[in-house]
DNA sequence: GTGAAAGCGCTAACAG
DNA sequence: CTGTTAGCGCTTTCAC
């Protein structure tokens, strides 16, 4: 059971009598070797099977051509649409993906980090934990002018790129849309005001229940997780409050449809007694009945512009200063659950 | 904005007048090394912000203490889901993930594959793609007794363990459950008879027809790729089907939802003109109306139990050579989709 | 066109 | 307990 020995550019130069030196420009493509030598070297390290060992690469040239992922879970739709999206461009452009996930804790998200960094990733894309506070397990990567991007779940005012939709003008319209169904007492469920999708889209809703003269209740605010399960608790709560409310603003679908089974289940109607509308377009809000209106959230282009972004700076074609934010387009998607209007 | 210079165990030993081994070993924990001394490199290499270079280590040690994962799909419940439990007792070991999708396409299979063989992964954990034709690229693998371990989309006999459940007996369990609701037209979904998850399903389902006494039929076997396209596009076939089926099997969960969401629009009852059993148990099953009668598929311990049994091999518990087969429990769960009889 | 040689940062004999 | 030293496999000057 003894391994087979390795193939190293030194075999391949000890049988073909020339130096390690030929040997690696070769396999490189290298213009400057003679085409016949060349050919030589391709077949027989063909016939050894000969790998490059990218450890003595990257040790030589200080690269990697990997990019670290962070996200705080894979297991969402809007997630892996993401995630489908960077490697797309990734793929097409000669980098590896090193995925991970921080499962909304800080400290994996730390660990995580750590290990990009010592796995020497050449860049960073990141979606920030739920109760993720402070931002200096990425100053290691500022210091070694690593460039990291934030999507999605990111922080505004620091030093690096930001690709997200306008969640506060989303939240805002979602919610204008709620008051012109005739919605009069409108909950907010939603995750840790901690983080800037959350927050934007508590200031759009507030901004639209402002502009219409209704008041905010602080009870009319509920912060959990997102789960399915988060849905069902404050579908408990929802169901205490008197005089029940007339619609509800989900931070994601998923919560949403739990919030909606337990409802229903209650004997609540949708959209006559409480109107609902989600966040992400995510294809269960096409299962759930009534159909769930929602904010449609372009993941995959999400993806594909953080990694762009990104490889345009490792290449230099923008400068590792030019910290910018970009805003995707997103739009409201009304479907039966917020419908309350004769149509 | 000129790079940082990187820390290495040299400008440690300098500075602290000492040699590098012995910063090697402090910086390892070795409990040879004194402990003044340790204290000392320990705190300077803080200061510093040293970091180990992983290459220089891989290309000694010749090990890398990374897993690489590839899947399918990321984005599937099931799959995340499994990634999960790896992930868990991968960062209880001590190893690192890589992890990479094939969306189902042997071409992509095969790069990724290469790409985990020339990142050296210590061990690879695959799930197959749907149009995998045959295992070549992984016996680079074998070759260089690097542990290959398959779980849910296998291939029997061959030389790697398999981790997964016994569809065979599952299928038929879901389809005689059918039959002793009043089933006798049962229609199987299913995807690409290239993989043993699916061609046992359809012999778990052929047996339960044969041990009842029903025939099956060609146009009874409908293959797609499982998505929720894929059911809407079943429905259709389904409805031109003179007479109608009563009943449906389902390899997957979401293509039974799409499958049942067309049918509903046209009118069909569930489960009195057809019933429905799917597949994984994924939550969404539970959002359908009437919910879905489902396998309950335990993807986390799945996900746990091959990364340990890789784990192993990698530490020597178990011959490299000993491969074996574990099967995990699943069992089926009925709910109102398929219940036909008055209760 | 090709080769010699230095060195990327680290580990592990071996010697003291 | 500590130091010396020889590579791990590769890229890249600098010669020729």
């Amino acid at each position: 059971m003894s391994k087979e020995k390795e193939v190293t550019i030194y075999d391949i130069a000890d049988k073909l009598n020339i130096s390690i030196a030929t040997v690696s420009r070769a396999l490189k493509d290298d213009p400057v070797v003679n085409k016949k030598t060349k050919k030589k070297i391709f077949e027989l390290a063909e016939e050894l099977g000969y790998r490059s060992n990218h450890f003595a690469r990257n040790l030589r040239i200080q690269r990697t051509d990997t990019i670290g992922v962070i996200v705080p879970r894979l297991n969402s739709y809007f997630m892996s649409t993401v995630i489908a999206g960077i490697e797309n461009v990734a793929n097409s452009e000669g980098y590896n993906l090193i995925i991970s996930q921080s499962s909304e804790s800080a400290e994996k998200e730390k660990m995580s980090a750590k290990t990009m960094f010592n796995s020497r990733v050449d860049g960073l894309l990141i979606s920030l934990s739920y109760d993720t506070n402070d931002l200096s397990h990425f100053e290691q990567f500022s210091k070694r002018k690593i460039p990291v991007i934030f999507f999605d779940r990111c922080e505004e005012n620091h030093s690096f790129s930001n690709v997200l939709i306008d969640n506060k003008n989303a939240a805002y319209e979602a919610t204008k849309h709620m008051i012109e169904q005739g919605c009069k007492k409108i909950v907010h469920i939603t995750a840790s005001l901690k983080r800037n999708v959350y927050v934007d889209r508590f200031n759009g809703y507030r901004r639209a229940l402002a502009e219409n003269n209704i008041d905010f209740k602080d009870e009319y605010l509920i912060i959990g997780n997102l789960s399915l399960e988060a849905g069902t608790e404050a579908a408990d709560t929802i169901l205490k409050m008197d005089p029940l409310p007339d619609g509800v603003l989900v931070a994601n679908d998923n919560c949403a449809i739990g919030c909606m089974l337990s409802l229903k289940q209650a004997g609540i109607r949708i959209p006559e007694d409480i109107a609902f509308v989600g966040f992400n377009n995510d294809p269960v809000s096409k299962v759930i009945e009534p159909n769930l209106t929602t904010i449609n959230y372009p993941g995959y282009e999400m993806g594909e512009v953080a990694a762009r972004n990104l490889i345009n700076h490792l290449n230099g074609t923008h400068s590792i200063h030019s910290t910018n934010t970009i805003v995707l387009r997103s739009e409201l998607i009304i479907r039966a659950s917020s419908q309350r209007l004769s149509k």
